[in-house]
DNA sequence: TTATAATTTCAATAATTTCTGAAAATTCAA
DNA sequence: TTGAATTTTCAGAAATTATTGAAATTATAA
């Protein structure tokens, strides 16, 4: 399988982007690959088209499974597994969102809760628990809205973003009525 | 300077969280050693309380300083250059989210702006083309909410977190004032 | 069963990133 | 100026992460 100059463009892009996002070339590239390509793709080809190792897109298919970003199609009269994206890009930036609270966001709190029960032995925890206060605080409410907004329903959410700017409004609106 | 067990525990897991967040390990450590301290700490002091080489912590307080995460607090009859957290973790967190749209999002979202420019040659890029529009999209609509959250007031901000899912229930209430 | 096709695993290796420390550059008081 | 104190730079070393490819495992058709 050649790719079209287009889609190969697309493809590295997105392999580099996954680097800073967390997730490595190879997975950020075979995901690419499989959103862009109109059919089912077996192992062989992602290695084909990207030439990378089999091995390396054992790896990774395994682990865009374990994120939910594809999953197989069965082919029907074929033994091999073919596999399609999971859902559309908004599915996507949730899970992506989902796991990057999970990675990068939990185990800090945890620490800090664990932290802030400590009784300040140092003359300067006082002041390190306040601060580890202040960092808890704020990582604990952005968690709780996170946990809200994707509880949200999609349209409800897309509706929100659309909204922007008028946030602000929508918050006077809500002041007035309150009052 | 040796530091507390407690700050110790901080400074250490924050390095490792800085690594999943695409700053390094011991720029995380420098930047939570400055902020769990109540004075102001120079490059030496850095360098002593983390075991790291001088080198590394000039690296390290660089790369801060262009987060405009620290900023230097001249200590009178002192040469040495002397370091304090730029603002709360609020303001590291606006800086952090700013700085990875710059890093994770502007960039594909130029290219793909591009690559819609041009006309399909292959016959797959049609598709391909359609699903670029769609992430396209996607990450305009985000791009533009962000940056009308940023430049919301802080504590409007803060408020609206708090609202969380009752942002569902003003989105109701703005339907049915607005038909 | 058995043979074959396909997938997974993982030790070895390659590529990348981070860190050190000595040398160069800069700053500033005298 | 000079020289001591401080910071910065950067080549090489160390540590980490990604990739290969051959062997082991698993799944399927005959």
């Amino acid at each position: 399988m050649t790719l079209s100059p287009l889609v190969q463009r697309f493809v590295m892009h997105f392999g580099e982007m996954g680097n800073r996002w967390g997730i490595n070339r190879t997975v950020g590239q075979i995901y690419a690959l499989i959103v862009m390509s109109e059919d089912a793709l077996c192992a062989d080809q992602i290695a084909g088209a990207l030439n990378i190792s089999r091995g390396n897109v054992s790896m990774g298919l395994k682990e865009l499974q374990a994120w939910r970003l594809i999953r197989q199609a069965p082919v029907p009269g074929d033994r091999k597994d073919y596999f399609v994206p999971a859902g559309d890009f908004w599915d996507m930036a949730r899970r992506v969102a989902e796991e990057r609270q999970r990675r990068e966001i939990e185990p800090t709190l945890s620490l800090l809760r664990d932290l802030l029960l400590a009784s300040p032995e140092a003359e300067a925890d006082g002041h390190a628990q306040q601060k580890m206060r202040e960092l808890h605080d704020l990582l604990e409410a952005f968690t709780t809205w996170c946990g809200e907004l994707q509880r949200m329903q999609p349209d409800n959410l897309k509706r929100l973003m659309r909204l922007g700017a008028g946030v602000g409004k929508v918050l006077e609106l809500k002041d007035k009525l309150t009052k």
